[in-house]
RNA sequence: GGGCGGUUAGCUCAGCGGGAGAGCAUCGGCCUUACAAGCCGGGGGUCACAGGUUCAAAUCCUGUACCGCCCACCA
């Protein structure tokens, strides 16, 4: 087959990824052999795929083709996470549209909407995902709500119950009054923002006209006021410690406490106490046994029976009643203000905290939930992270990770939607009939005191009264406690199965930062906890895909690069290595468009040299694939040995980047090699041999060059899949894919410092003449008179590569002197210790080699003055290590000659136009 | 309030103790039979600022400024 003339990623992309998929090439291979095995970080069911997950799954590709190739059995497990509260979300704003509420279309007909949904997005989401050509084992892919992750789940629930590591407990919360339901710490987004900080008047109860002033920023949780605190050693309140305080508008008569907790700096010292709605007021609300009033309902609107509950009264109440927290701050506000109770409005910034999903400002309140103990969790994922059993790459979020595991808060996983995997949990209608309210949502709501029956399946009786009705705990749970099972439960777990005990522990987790806690630490603690083992040795945290300005791409902002988009522009293989070219450890990406482009000129190159590789074969008798790899040669020409070197060296470092999680120096190693040296050099030369002006086996090079192009094409493989495989299938339709073949190894003795050397002395020539003939305006195509003189052997190399002289600078002929007299009105460089000239003979030229040597004589001499600085400080010359003081003297004395021969050329050309003028 | 990261060529980024690099853009010259998505050559940077350590600092330390994250109960 012939490669075509011009490269379209279009065409080949799908052909080949359907094909690996057919031949079950991404599935682990039978054996013994050394494992690999990454879980996917599970992309939400929620939209589209994103840069995030295009940058994630690139990374991970490029790891498991690599560890494929160097013959591990490699496992890299697929999947989709349901995303509760997300998920939930989407489709009931869906179902908005159509003017249908989740609570009219009752739970299960609801749970069956967000399947389908399921099923069109997360089809969605893997066509995506195999666009970008990674190469998972599609037999393993697994959904976290999927039977076999919910038998999961609900074991690890019931033996963390068994422990008693689970606990259910009424405490204030994070509460989305938008998505009702319960949050955990982290799914909380604090977000600073400018607010007031009202200042407001509390009077005593005993004497109306003296008033302690407090200052707060919601001014509408008074409502639920039970105490004023201070500093218990503040001297302007502390005879005032114990009085009665009457609230404005409730008339609540409050105490005036002392909690060490009050700032005596900040506002007037003296702090309102909300027990139920405010965590810090909670805390001190506990230790002086206050009232918790939960003021509002579940969609923080003032709730009216709070108060009546209490026996309070007064037609405050129906001015609040169910007014939204927002109005109701409004109204005591203005209420406060007309009643001369409000001292002062002053501006203030101030942390509020919304919903992570969908950025409404969080409301702490007062619910019984699902808590997890814990410490006992983070204490021994600490310890792995510390002990480097797991190590974090790069090192610097370990710090993060220990920061944020000693300050744990126990973890509420219980959440009030209906998309999640329900709790397994019961209740006895008879014995827990008192704690039973119906809810609004049809669901029964569980007080404080409900006593759960746990287990792995639902009970058929209750333990104590017999009572055969039942009800199910309606909360689920929090979507991270499933994918705190992922690197587990996909491999069988709770069953022991041969997966497991092959690929378990998992190798390497590849993930953003911005799900360390949410995901990562949670599946330490859970591995270690279910497994007794580390989910994974090693963690790659990568950096945050942004547009070019830096900003984070988000839809509100437009700014959102579609990868799809870019692959159907640009090439998969292109924009694959694009990322991996910006994966730089430890910063964020910014996606500058024209990169892309850059590196599609690359693939197109990488297709150019493989045509003129097979154009060279075709036809040839001695194609490929006789067994007997020319690259092994103990007799090889001087190119042959340089890119031969070159490339072990290559091989050496994409190794050792590859190892390191470098992605970025990987993929330049490759790309320098291949474009710099490979087509830059390399196949220009081979031209000579290949038409038998050098060497004396054309048929050698022939099979030299395509061997070179396979190692290339090895190398790039895991980076860009479809035109290396494309490629190598052209080159022979009977061999297997490159995806099986071995990756390069570089044998030491391919490395040839010698070689390289003369190599890198000829370059300097030809770019120096290259050089020379582009400032004399020389035409490119004529050749040139060059006359060399320097050290005899110099001489001799040089002389035995006139071939390449004349190919690649244009030299026509060529003197090669050891001494007399140089050539007078010449151009004029040095390489090393050879001088090269070539002779002008026209006055136009002699001008500007005068000009062009004295701005070079210019700046080698700047360059000497430092050198000679450093030569003349002994300080250098005592302290310095020896080779690199060598180092220096030997750059001197280069220079000196440099300016030597390039001030006596300067001064001949000065004495012909003296003589002219 | 703590913590982390960034500030290098016009743009996007490498380099992180011993002569400032890449890609793109730019300028000049080339249709040299793999490639004009290319080839050859050039220009362009007191490596944010101020101190310090060192024979030597873009590179290490301290501080400042600006930018960006993460964490945090100061109402």
């Amino acid at each position: 087959m012939q490669l075509s003339k011009a490269y379209s990623h279009k065409d080949i992309e799908a052909k080949w990824y359907n094909h690996w998929m057919k031949s079950g090439l991404f599935e682990p291979t039978k054996g013994t052999g050394a494992c690999f095995s990454m879980v996917i970080p599970p992309p939400n069911v929620t939209g589209s795929l994103h840069m995030g997950h295009a940058l994630n799954n690139t990374l991970q590709d490029i790891l498991c083709r690599y560890k494929r190739m160097d013959g591990y059995r490699v496992l890299w497990v697929p999947g989709t996470d349901h995303a509760g509260i997300a998920t939930q979300n989407v489709v009931e704003r869906q179902l908005a549209q159509k003017g249908i509420s989740r609570t009219q279309l009752g739970r299960e007909k609801f749970i069956e909407k967000v399947w389908q949904w399921k099923q069109e997005a997360g089809d969605a989401i893997l066509h995506q995902l195999k666009a970008l050509g990674i190469s998972c084992d599609w037999s393993h892919e697994r959904f976290t709500m999927d039977e076999g992750l919910s038998r999961a789940v609900r074991e690890a629930f019931v033996q963390l119950w068994e422990d008693k590591l689970l606990y259910r407990a009424e405490r204030l919360i994070n509460w989305c009054p938008r998505c009702k339901t319960a949050l955990a710490d982290i799914e909380v987004v604090h977000e600073e923002s400018d607010g007031n900080l009202w200042h407001i008047r509390y009077p005593f109860a005993d004497d109306p006209s003296q008033a302690l002033v407090v200052a707060t920023t919601r001014p509408e949780t008074m409502l639920g006021d039970t105490a004023v605190a201070v500093h218990p050693d503040d001297e302007r309140y502390k005879n005032l410690i114990g009085k009665k305080i009457r609230l404005p508008i409730t008339g609540r008569v409050v105490p005036l406490i002392a909690d060490p907790f009050v700032d005596r700096e900040f506002g007037s010292g003296a702090l309102k106490i909300t027990p139920g709605h405010d965590f810090n007021d909670f805390e001190i609300g506990e230790r002086f046994g206050l009232d918790k009033i939960s003021i509002f309902d579940a969609e923080a609107r003032v709730d009216a029976a709070a108060f009546l509950a209490r026996g309070e009264s007064g037609e405050w109440i129906e001015r609040y009643r169910g007014k939204d927290r927002f109005d109701a701050r409004k109204l005591i506000v203005a209420e406060l203000k007309e009643n001369g109770f409000l001292e002062k409005t002053a501006v203030h910034k101030l942390a509020v905290g919304r919903c992570y999903r969908c950025q409404t400002v969080i409301e702490p309140y007062l619910t019984p939930q699902w808590f997890v103990d814990i410490k006992p969790l983070a204490e021994p994922a600490t310890k792995v992270v510390r002990d480097g059993k797991i190590q974090i790459i790069p090192e610097g979020w370990s710090n993060s990770y220990f920061a944020w595991m000693e300050n744990i808060k126990d973890w509420c996983i219980s959440r009030q939607i209906w998309w999640g995997h329900q709790i397994p949990a019961w209740y006895c209608k008879r014995c827990d009939a008192a704690n039973l309210i119906t809810g609004p949502d049809g669901d029964y709501l569980l007080t404080k005191d409900a006593m759960p029956i746990v287990g792995r399946q639902a009970p058929q009786h209750c333990p104590k009264c017999d009572g055969k009705e039942l009800i199910q705990d309606p909360d689920v749970l929090d979507t991270w406690f499933s994918s705190g099972l992922w690197p587990f439960s996909t491999l069988g777990w709770p069953d022991n199965t041969d997966d497991l005990k092959t690929f378990y522990p998992t190798s390497t987790l590849v993930t953003g930062f911005d799900i360390l806690f949410f995901w990562v630490a949670r599946m330490i603690m859970m591995g270690l906890k279910f497994m007794g083992e580390v989910p994974f040795r090693d963690v790659y945290i990568h950096a945050l895909v942004r547009d070019e300005q830096g900003q984070k791409m988000s839809k509100s902002k437009g700014n959102v690069i579609d990868p799809l988009d870019v692959m159907n522009q640009y090439g998969t293989d292109a924009f694959r290595f694009t990322l991996a070219a910006m994966a730089a450890m430890g910063r964020d990406i910014r996606l500058a468009e024209d990169r892309i482009a850059g590196y599609q000129n690359f693939v197109n190159k990488l297709w150019n040299a493989s045509r003129f590789v097979q154009m060279n074969l075709s036809g040839a008798s001695d194609a490929r694939d006789d067994g007997h790899d020319v690259l092994f040669d103990d007799k090889l020409e001087l190119a042959d040995r340089w890119i031969r070197s070159r490339l072990a060296s290559t091989i050496v470092e994409a190794r050792r980047a590859i190892e390191a999680y470098r992605f970025n120096d990987y993929a330049n190693v490759l790309y320098r090699f291949t474009w710099h040296e490979f087509c830059d050099w390399y196949i220009e030369m081979s031209k000579l041999a290949l038409n038998g002006t050098v060497g004396d086996d054309p048929a050698k090079s022939r099979k030299l060059l395509s061997e070179l192009l396979d190692q290339i094409l090895l190398l790039l493989h895991p980076i860009m899949p479809f035109v290396t495989e494309e490629i190598w299938q052209v080159f022979s339709d009977t061999r297997k894919s490159i995806m099986v073949q071995p990756y390069p190894t570089a044998p030491s003795t391919w490395i040839d410092a010698d070689t390289e050397t003369k190599m890198e002395f000829l370059m300097g020539v030809v770019r120096a003449i290259r050089n020379l003939r582009t400032e004399m305006n020389c035409p490119p195509g004529k050749e040139v008179k060059v006359i060399f003189y320097g050290q005899s052997a110099d001489l001799s190399f040089l002389s035995e590569q006139r071939p390449y002289l004349r190919a690649l600078a244009r030299v026509g002929s060529a003197e090669f002197l050891s001494s007399g007299e140089r050539p007078r009105g010449a151009a004029t460089s040095v390489v090393g210790a050879t001088e090269i000239y070539l002779p002008l003979d026209d006055l136009v030229n002699l001008d500007e080699e005068q000009v062009r040597l004295a701005k070079e004589v210019g700046k080698i001499e700047q360059e000497l003055v430092r050198v000679q600085k450093k030569l003349g400080n002994d300080d250098f010359l005592s302290k310095a290590k020896e080779e690199v003081v060598e180092k220096e003297r030997e750059k001197a004395s280069q220079f000196e000659e440099k300016i030597r021969t390039l001030r006596s050329s300067l001064e001949k050309i000065r004495e012909i136009q003296a003589g002219r003028s």
